[in-house]
DNA sequence: CTAGGGTTAG
């Protein structure tokens, strides 16, 4: 049994074991690029068409036990298969079907476009719609945005006669639309127009959908009406929950009156009314419902419950659930999530406890949303309690408890003993369990033995890791600069069909824009949005991120635009990211330009925004010319934050105005912010740089108890050698040694650089550099 | 098509 020990973190060349992980990953779907051989004439191809026909139903068993027609298989290129196929299309369509999918699946086989058209035909015949969905946006996906056009001629030229033909094309159109490449979707509705191939109002609706954060849905539903099919339910729901999503509520509503209403709509609207905090507009939409003569579902009274759970209006959120019951319908998951969650925002674990242990005595087992709750530390030190708790006791969810208290104080000693003492008593072990320790860990720093956990529990426990563990793991390997383990791991999933969610992504590729590595970065948005996964504003931020980090502010820029073509808005984060990047470069103008772009679409600067803004000004200009303008410029409300400050007073460090900077840092207290270890640090730096060395070496003295960094003692050792007093120096590195700081070569040579080329002083540091250190090679950083 | 969480800037 794999046993972990605090004392040997794995040493991050270990982390290349990662690529022993994708054979261990238990689903199928890996796909397997086999090298096209030239088309061949040896006869085997005949071989196989030979066995296919002498073997109608039940064929591809007979062929999966049999090696010699493996071999012939993997022998063979996709034009001979594609031949295969479209014979025996002819003849029997579940053989043809039994044989693609075999092939696919079981041998990763990569089929040719017509051999896929032959199949969509076949599932159209057999009105094998949903198998018929699935086939063809797999389909897409494989062949990625843009490859309409060569798709639409192939089948024009060669399946056109086909009896299914217009249902492939309907749902080619919709298998588009679904998998996010509009403009592909879009190009096919073109050429169905043009062959008088109606367009069915299910591939309308997806169309709608993948339009719906913009203003072409009103072309599209122009276009339904125009054509004379009946809009069903759908298309009114989606166009609700489209101008919903543009904030245009009143349209919404407007909309909804005209239309046949139905409760999918009422709860989109009350949706976006809770997620604008406005409960009481939901509440009345939900009378409303009532007086339409509709009944309210799950989802109505979850969006309401919620809505009300959150605002802490707990009493009315419990009636409500009340009500439901009332209503016939049973509370769900979701219920009680939510309620838990409404009752540990107002702190009262009682009633958090309720609901878990009501949840466990239904027979509904906590879910993903439970146990990111446990897992990220909503009950904080509850856990040691509640197991001692006899109501709780010997349950699966008190250990997970006690188990997420013990790592959010960082006992993992502990908190793995508890977990080999659960594990060795019998239980299975437990996902969620897996997570919680994979995450703390990660959240120490100690990734490489999260990974070995995460391994286990995959390779030899066979437990697929929830996502709360991909996240930690994968996030961490990008913050520790393992990228290429990072993106390892990532492909494994995608290849998995285990990436249903942008948050990976969105991780992935602020890793490499993190590096300002943009290709990949926007290779990995490229994987996602083909995979049919809906960037979000985050997923932007990053990529700009990256752009201005690479130094293409330009193009960064551009993709602004991009964002509103997605139907999103730019968030205060895009505009402040792009700020500072043009601020680096001394590009004021558009810094200036920005904030009036931003103003302009009503998205408010943030604290993070100023601050950017007087890092930038103070680049160019005296610092209390910027001040001064800065001043101008911020709102009456506007609440400064702890790096607002911090960022003034370098900046008046740097301006060797002391006095100012140490106004400003009593200035912090008024607005109730504790000044942190960075402050003091900067202000450290600016007395030893441009200030008195003894106010220095008070602070510093006083500093001693909230906590000295490492950069405290070099920053003041610098200043000793530099001012000549090498012995105060000397006794600040022994102690710094002694308070166990990690001392590398590059700290010696930054203090002995740093002695004015004074030779007695160069000589006493290197001596005590012999003398203290360097005895191992671990410190070479 | 509609509900619960988490990923980004100084």
């Amino acid at each position: 049994m794999l046993r972990l020990t605090l004392q040997s973190p794995l040493k991050p060349p270990l982390l290349s074991s990662l690529f022993l992980l994708k054979p261990s990953f238990p689903t199928t779907n890996l796909v397997v690029n086999h090298p096209e051989p030239p088309p061949t004439t040896t006869g085997l191809s005949r071989i196989l068409n030979f066995f296919l026909q002498n073997h109608t139903k039940g064929s591809t068993k007979l062929f999966k036990d049999n090696p010699f027609l493996k071999k012939i298989i993997l022998e063979l290129n996709s034009l001979e298969i594609e031949g295969i196929v479209e014979k025996l299309s002819v003849e029997n369509y579940e053989s043809t079907l039994e044989f693609f999918f075999l092939l696919r699946n079981d041998y990763a086989f990569k089929h040719s476009r017509v051999s896929h058209i032959v199949i969509a035909h076949i599932l159209a015949k057999k009105q094998r719609f949903r198998a018929l969905k699935f086939h063809l946006q797999h389909f897409v996906q494989q062949e990625g945005s843009g490859s309409a056009h060569s798709i639409c001629e192939l089948i024009l030229c060669r399946f056109q006669k086909w009896d299914s033909n217009h249902v492939v094309w309907d749902v080619l159109a919709s298998a588009y639309s679904r998998c996010q490449m509009v403009d592909d979707s879009l190009f096919v509705f073109a050429k169905m127009k043009d062959f008088n191939i109606q367009a069915s109002i299910i591939t309308y609706n997806n169309l709608l959908y993948s339009l719906r954060h913009t203003d072409n849905i009103w072309d599209v539903y122009g276009d339904i009406k125009a054509s004379g099919i009946n809009p069903s339910e759908y298309t009114n729901s989606i166009l609700i929950d489209g101008l919903c999503k543009q904030f245009l509520m009143q349209k919404a509503v407007d909309f909804l009156r005209e239309s046949e209403p139905c409760v999918v709509s009422f709860n989109t609207l009350m949706s976006s009314s809770c997620k604008m905090g406005s409960v009481d507009v939901a509440k009345s939409f939900f009378c409303m419902m009532f007086k339409c003569g509709l009944h309210p579902n799950v989802y109505s009274y979850n969006i309401l419950i919620h809505g009300l759970s959150v605002a802490g209006a707990m009493e009315e959120a419990l009636e409500f659930t009340d009500d439901m019951e009332k209503h016939g319908l049973e509370p769900n998951q979701v219920t009680y999530n939510v309620l838990a969650k409404g009752f540990h925002l107002l702190g009262m674990m009682n009633g958090v406890w309720k609901f878990v242990n009501e949840m466990l005595h239904k027979g509904i087992n906590p879910d993903i949303f439970t146990c990111t709750m446990l897992i990220c530390g909503y009950y904080n030190d509850e856990g040691i309690k509640v197991r001692e708790d006899t109501r709780f006791h010997a349950s699966d969810i008190s250990d997970t408890m006690l188990l997420s208290s013990l790592c959010k104080s960082g006992r993992f000693d502990e908190a793995l003993n508890l977990f080999h003492e659960i594990e060795s008593s019998g239980h299975k072990p437990d996902p969620i369990m897996y997570s919680i320790l994979i995450r703390g860990l990660c959240k120490r720093g100690l990734v490489e033995m999260a990974f070995q956990l995460y391994k286990d529990m995959l390779c030899c426990k066979r437990i697929l890791p929830n996502i709360v563990a991909h996240r930690s793991i994968l996030k961490s390997f990008c913050e520790k600069g393992y990228i290429c383990e990072a993106r390892v791991l990532f492909d494994a999933l995608i290849n998995c069909d285990l990436m249903d969610d942008v948050f990976l992504g969105n991780i992935m590729i602020d890793g490499y824009a993190k590096l300002g590595d943009i290709g990949e970065a926007v290779h990995v948005y490229e994987l996602i949005t083909g995979k049919g996964i809906m960037p979000t504003i985050v997923t932007f931020n990053s990529l700009i991120y990256g752009f201005c980090k690479a130094r293409k502010l330009d193009d960064a820029r551009k993709w602004v635009d991009t964002i509103c073509a997605h139907g999103l808005i730019p968030s205060a984060r895009t505009y402040t990211t792009l700020m500072d990047a043009y601020g680096e470069e001394g590009k004021m103008e558009a810094v200036f330009e920005l904030l009036e772009e931003m103003k302009a679409r009503g998205i408010e600067p943030t604290h993070v925004t100023y601050t950017v803004i007087i890092k930038c000004l103070c680049k160019r200009r005296q610092m209390h010319e910027s001040v001064r303008i800065l001043k101008g410029m911020l709102p009456d409300d506007f609440q400064p934050d702890e790096v607002f400050y911090n960022t003034i007073i370098k900046n008046l460090c740097e301006a060797r105005d002391m006095k100012g900077a140490s106004q400003l840092h009593k200035e912090m207290a008024v607005h109730k912010l504790q000044p942190s270890r960075v402050t003091y640090n900067i202000i450290l730096n600016g007395l030893c740089t441009h200030g008195d060395l003894k106010d220095a070496e008070e602070l510093f003295s006083t500093l001693q108890d909230v906590g000295l960094m490492k950069c405290d003692y070099t920053i003041l050792i610098k200043a000793h050698c530099a001012k000549g007093s090498v012995d105060k120096a000397v006794v600040l590195f022994k102690k710094m040694i002694e308070k166990g700081f990690e001392i590398s070569i590059r700290d010696y040579s930054a203090v002995i650089n740093s002695c004015n080329r004074d030779r007695n002083s160069v000589f006493q540091l290197s001596s005590l550099m012999i003398k203290c250190g360097l005895d191992t090679d671990s410190n070479c950083g």
